[in-house]
DNA sequence: CGTTGGACTGCATACGTATGAAAGGCGAAG
DNA sequence: CTTCGCCTTTCATACGTATGCAGTCCAACG
């Protein structure tokens, strides 16, 4: 099928030098004379040519890819993983080779796609809104290739984590809305297997147990917008409705916020307040404006990121945890403060 | 580091073979003994041997991987593209090498990148929403690497591409306004390097002028949401205002619409109708609803995936130039036809 | 029992690059 | 002029797998 490949050879030959001369003005490149690297980058040129990086990462044990498997794009706050987490890398000279783990945060999935990646011979592994197994976790670790999960927690040593606080955010926002004086308040869970969803949960109730209130409702929407969409038919047709709700993360506060509005017809922040997590980029949209806790995808990824890198080329070895601070973003979807915010 | 690699050696070795009945067991699978079979797979295991695709990639000259250039993923159609696009290649046996080229659209970033691309020995590549110079084009074709164009047209006889019938859905949504008695006819552009955007415009027009009617403003949004937004209050300030907008697509018509609503206090359809183009999932969101022109990506990527196959395996060469239909998707930003509907 | 064919198997080499070791060249110091 | 040392270059080999070729073994057939 054509696709005459041009080797180093080559352009050795052309040069008039050996293929050891190419090699090296491509990767050292200080260690050849400046004639001979002048002919050998006309040569290239002239037929050109670039090294096959294939081929490197065979001798080197470095293929500079990162695999990167990620369970679902649906809620915006992981598109915007996958741009940034890419060019960061793009710029360190490294690539993201993707996976997509279908059903989200099956492990024995998770598991499989990894060995896939593991087989292109990565430098490194982020798991972002994905879990694995123990065991997986210590071939990885054998190997010698670095893992990040990428918004999960989990309790296995060998994993390096990257996570905004999760928990303290759930505290806030709970703050937030007894300050703003409601009494019952609602809360629409995700995916019950992920970490997210247990600590914001568990930052909530106690938030609210700190000031002798409790939760009043509860429904889950597995990060799904049809599926919270039908929690929040469930959490508000009751004869008595919570006068606010925590959902999840943002992607399903919107479904929230579009029942109460468009099917029942509530008023939001006036009968009812909304809040979110992640602040995604249509949270900030008009059409929600909703108030949230933000997780900055930046940090996060230049952490990711230097998580990586230390233990690529580092010593390394030594997993990070790294648990980053967010901040309340108030928009629209709740009361202004009575008196002045805490 | 650490990381003993083990190799086939290791388990031919352990398994009392050699090094190429294991290659076969792997590669052919059938060109081995049953017996020798049965040792194979038993000593793998007991090392954990998986072959190494980079390896295996030099010497086939398959690496079994596409790469897949994509600008931003900001608006929401790219991240399904890439969603299901991965997916359906990692059915396939193949993985997806991401790469992000910045600034949309800019032919000299898209053609470094590709380059970069190329070093990895990629089967073939997906460009979407960008182009790339004949001189790259023509380079790919040389070294034999297919490359398909998503979403965007060019002329370059070498190049395969697939898209939406965009020239179509645009006279489509200007028969459709037309159709519900509408008369100053709004149009926000994309970016104009795009073919998207001037497949779109032109249809629009045609459609327009079909019956008599032209467009009364034009303003450019760039395909950002923030232009956007700047666009339609340059459009919607003057003394007079259309009546109708056709947003080249959906990412910006949630802006628009936000504008509108929001910031002018204008009521949709009441006062102005609003059109958009993808049917990207917020359009089905009852906070916008909007009345769109819907790009399948599931038959885009399928026949994406066509294409790139046809070229890998077969003989391949001719390049393909696939244009799908669509079709009008009328929700609520658009009033209910008089009549019956078109 | 000898022969033939087929099914396996192993040997050797190739893929394109990196890199340690050895050889070559050249100028400076003695 | 010799010697030493440094800079450059080449040689040879390795990375892990695939594959043509030749050899081995066994069963079946004449």
């Amino acid at each position: 099928m054509a696709g005459e490949r041009v080797t180093s050879n080559d352009v050795a030959r052309l040069a008039g030098v050996s293929q050891s001369a190419v090699s090296r003005y491509y990767s050292t490149g200080n260690l050849v004379s400046t004639k001979a690297g002048e002919k050998i980058k006309q040569a290239a040129e002239q037929l050109g040519y670039r090294p096959n990086v294939l081929a490197r990462s065979l001798i080197t044990g470095r293929s500079r890819m990162i695999g990167l498997v990620v369970a679902y794009l649906e809620n915006y706050f992981y598109p915007e993983v996958v741009e940034r987490l890419s060019k960061a890398l793009q710029d360190q000279g490294y690539h993201v080779l993707v996976f997509i783990s279908s059903p989200a945060s099956v492990v024995e999935n998770v598991d499989q796609i990894t060995q896939e990646i593991l087989d292109y011979q990565v430098d490194g592994i982020v798991l972002a809104s994905a879990t694995m197994s123990s065991e997986l976790a210590a071939r990885c670790h054998a190997h010698g290739v670095p893992i990040v999960l990428f918004n999960r927690l989990q309790d296995d040593p060998r994993l390096s984590t990257v996570t905004s606080d999760n928990h303290g955010g759930g505290r806030k926002l709970a703050e937030l809305l007894v300050s703003l004086g409601h009494e019952r308040f609602g809360y629409i869970a995700g995916y019950e297997g992920a970490s997210t969803q247990r600590d914001r949960e568990a930052g909530f109730r106690e938030g609210l147990e700190a000031s002798g209130h409790r939760l009043f409702a509860r429904e889950v929407g597995n990060f799904r917008y049809d599926e919270a969409q039908a929690a929040a038919r469930r959490m508000f047709t009751g004869p008595e409705r919570p006068d606010a709700v925590f959902v999840c993360n943002d992607h399903m506060a919107f479904a929230v916020m579009d029942v109460l509005r468009y099917e029942l017809g509530l008023r939001i922040p006036d009968d009812v307040s909304v809040v979110g997590f992640d602040d995604v980029p249509p949270a900030r949209w008009p059409a929600y404006s909703l108030t949230t806790f933000r997780q900055d995808v930046d940090d996060m990824v230049a952490e990711t990121l230097r998580t990586l890198m230390e233990s690529v080329n580092g010593a390394g070895g030594v997993p990070r945890r790294v648990v980053l601070d967010g901040f309340l973003v108030q928009r629209a979807t709740t009361r202004r403060a009575p008196t002045s915010a805490t």
